[in-house]
DNA sequence: AGACTGCTTAGACAAAGTCTAGAAATGTCA
DNA sequence: TGACATTTCTAGACTTTGTCTAAGCAGTCT
């Protein structure tokens, strides 16, 4: 059943978030400061589902289209990643910084893997009149006492 | 787009397709049979949708519910492998050997990274308690002429 | 005011994947 | 052979994530 929701989610003060989305050239709209707030509180992973439901406990309300729409402005201006590990869902990642990640695949939990802790892999050649747009590196993990 | 589907894609013979069910502990129905000789006729990246589609050109007919029973079952059994790189669908891989993925953000496309072809990072301390199920390193590719 | 722009919204929609309940095949054993 | 149990397959309903559409709203400019 994943992780039990924070009761109280620490949140960023509005002016922060504010000034935070005006360096990244977003219009603060008070839909997307009261998601910034929370997202962008600390590094964290939160689906689009977790994070609707996280800012509908509070006001302002804010519908389901625009928190789609916000996460796919946040991620074009480099506020967040995404993180494709669970064929179910994307995961937002504020962790900005270049890092992996641990994917424990019963909770469904993932936890970041700093680059200084992991020794980043040799590139091949790349196909013909290509670039590179990410390098991501994900260890699943199981129990060592569950089968 | 993605790729347009193989007209006539190769197949294995039915005997070895059903040599191939055994090794791994599976019985060979005939709609077993029928994916196998598609899937893993050679090394491959092919969604659910894909493959329901390419078997369903030909005799037996299997339905949708078989073909998703019957690669969670070759998974299980180590005939092919997951691989989560698009949110919108998982694609499985009958490449078995150790290795990565260059993904083509625009077309969709998979291409394997031999592990010969990439140094292997050197993994961090993990959390306790905790096995290694997989390492999947991903680099997702944009051509260089395409904003 | 009127026109224009960008943002938000409810709700319809699409697509991947799961579940259910029954039918069909297969195997076992007396 | 017949009776029964087990496994597999199937159609179709359902769930969930995410997208799209059309309308409304707010601010800005002239």
């Amino acid at each position: 059943m994943g992780l039990s929701a924070d009761a109280t989610p620490p949140r960023l003060h509005s002016a922060q978030a504010i000034t935070l989305l005006r360096e990244h050239e977003i219009t603060p709209t008070p839909q997307r400061v009261a998601i910034a707030r929370i997202l962008l509180a600390r590094a964290q992973h939160l689906s689009a589902d977790q994070l609707l439901e996280a800012v509908n406990r509070s006001e302002p309300r804010v519908s389901k289209a625009t928190v789609y729409n916000t996460l796919g402005l946040f991620l074009r201006k480099g506020l967040v990643r995404a993180v494709v590990v669970d064929p179910a869902k994307v995961f937002y990642d504020s962790n900005t910084r270049f890092h992996h990640h641990f994917y424990d695949i019963k909770s469904g939990t993932l936890t970041d893997i700093e680059e200084t802790e992991i020794g980043m892999p040799a590139l091949p050649n790349l196909p013909n009149g290509s670039i590179v747009e990410s390098v991501e590196i994900i260890v699943r993990l199981r129990s060592r006492f569950t089968q």
